[in-house]
DNA sequence: CAGTGGTCTAGACCACGAG
DNA sequence: TCGTGGTCTAGACCACTGG
């Protein structure tokens, strides 16, 4: 194939592919092939072609099937790694990323000890409290883009580190997306929780924004955390999205900070 | 240029170059080229051949002056641009990023409004309270990796958001590297306190770990923030590096949560 | 050894910005 | 119109992994 400066992409001839707008646009809306290339891929990891952990075709594979250079199709793969969607290892393949697995458990979780060098000083003792199927208020609704009304699985959960209430967090699920969440369930699971949604519901949490606020303990919080009433606490209020910017989880925890802190890197 | 496999720059002809480590080393430490070309240039950026907000040479020229092909050089770019290191323009060129002009002020502050679409809502008033040299006692040294008692820069401010004092921080800087720094130069100075950093004293913040907890107001900050005391306050502190990871900044901040909040993205 | 991702090159053309 | 970064290709070779 010669260098031709490709507008569109060739599997789909002409029409269909990301580019072309609808007719009278002010902007064509160029869009790169790399970047229709991703699209494509994304479409195959959210239909669940390829599942977590699995490795995807190879880069000469997808090259011959997607009709472009092998070159396209690795900065294509190579956005996608770079959000964290997929992982490379050379020699072996890429390969879906996964919330099992990790290298390190919990890869959304920003608190750490603050003398420990490594989490490793005792792995989290999880104790889910209750998981209840219930309505949506206009709050939890409005992040889930829900209708208020709507049923949502309400879990509530502590997270102790050697022995100690660390982390009492609340969360909020579509309902639909995960029926047949029980605590049970939940509560067999040794994982990551978001380990489990992958393999039992097929919902992949891609990406997260969190909303952090110092607040006082009341009396529930505060006997969970086996703490004064007043103390201050973290509140960390996450909502965690799936592939394409949909919301999957609101998500609100009340962090203990006397051993640990919430670590975040600026660059 | 034929392709070759090279091993090594050809502008230090062999040995000089990353790649090439002790004798006897057990793995031979491979280094690609662009990773070399990246070092060259942080090297540059560094030594301060290009000042914040200047262009660097083309890609071409680069290239050239490396003897490399221009994707080389593209991809050490391209790592430095991911880093935050260097803003590339398409049309225009590739500049080195600053704390200045940049598109929205305070690059590195998380802190944001609860309800205020923008920060637009009232650009930050800032009041410097005090500005001294003092000796550093063992935390702060450790911090700056400095020796006990060598001097530093003692700085101490309110930020203030709709007239409402909402951050007071003090924060500690090498005396060496800030000598001069006084409270009227600071008081004076209208954009961010990096961007001041950058022209006056050369030292540009290029990254930055935050470690957060909540804490309860005491009498001094209480009084700073015009809160009662016991209040619930985020506590950040910040340990901020220039190039090659060296620590210029510690930073200690205590932020009113009422009406902000600290926002993070998870990925 | 074969297959995978990783690096490097050379050359073509496109989109953008400024004169 | 020119120079900049941005995209795309084709082909070579290197490094790592596993059978």
């Amino acid at each position: 194939m010669k260098p031709d400066g490709p507008t569109t992409l060739h599997a789909p001839p002409t029409a269909g592919a990301p580019g072309v707008a609808a007719a009278g646009a002010p902007t064509p809306a160029f869009s790169p092939l790399y970047q229709q290339i991703k699209a494509l891929i994304l479409q195959s990891l959210q239909a669940g072609e390829w599942k977590p952990g699995d490795p995807i075709p190879s880069e000469v594979e997808l090259a011959a099937r997607y009709r472009v250079s092998q070159g396209t199709v690795r900065k294509a793969i190579d956005e996608l790694a770079a959000e964290n969607l997929l992982v490379r290892r050379q020699g072996k393949g890429t390969f879906v990323a996964t919330h099992a697995e990790q290298h390190i458990q919990y890869r959304f979780l920003r608190l750490h000890p603050d003398s420990g060098t490594l989490d490793d000083i005792g792995p989290a003792t999880r104790e889910v409290l209750a998981c209840r199927r219930v309505r949506a208020n206009a709050e939890v609704a409005a992040a889930l883009q829900l209708q208020p009304g709507e049923t949502v699985v309400q879990v509530s959960r502590v997270l102790s580190f050697q022995g100690i209430p660390t982390i009492y967090e609340e969360l909020w699920l579509p309902g639909t997306a995960f029926r047949g969440l029980t605590l049970e369930a939940l509560s067999a699971y040794a994982g990551p929780m978001y380990a489990l949604f992958e393999t039992q519901f097929g919902v992949r949490m891609v990406r997260a924004e969190e909303r952090i606020k110092a607040v006082a303990a009341t009396g529930a919080a505060a006997q969970r955390l086996q703490v004064p009433a007043g103390t201050p606490l973290l509140s960390v209020e996450r909502l965690a999205y799936t592939y394409n910017g949909v919301p999957m989880e609101l998500r609100r925890g009340l962090y203990r900070t006397d051993r640990h802190h919430y670590r975040n890197e600026l660059s």
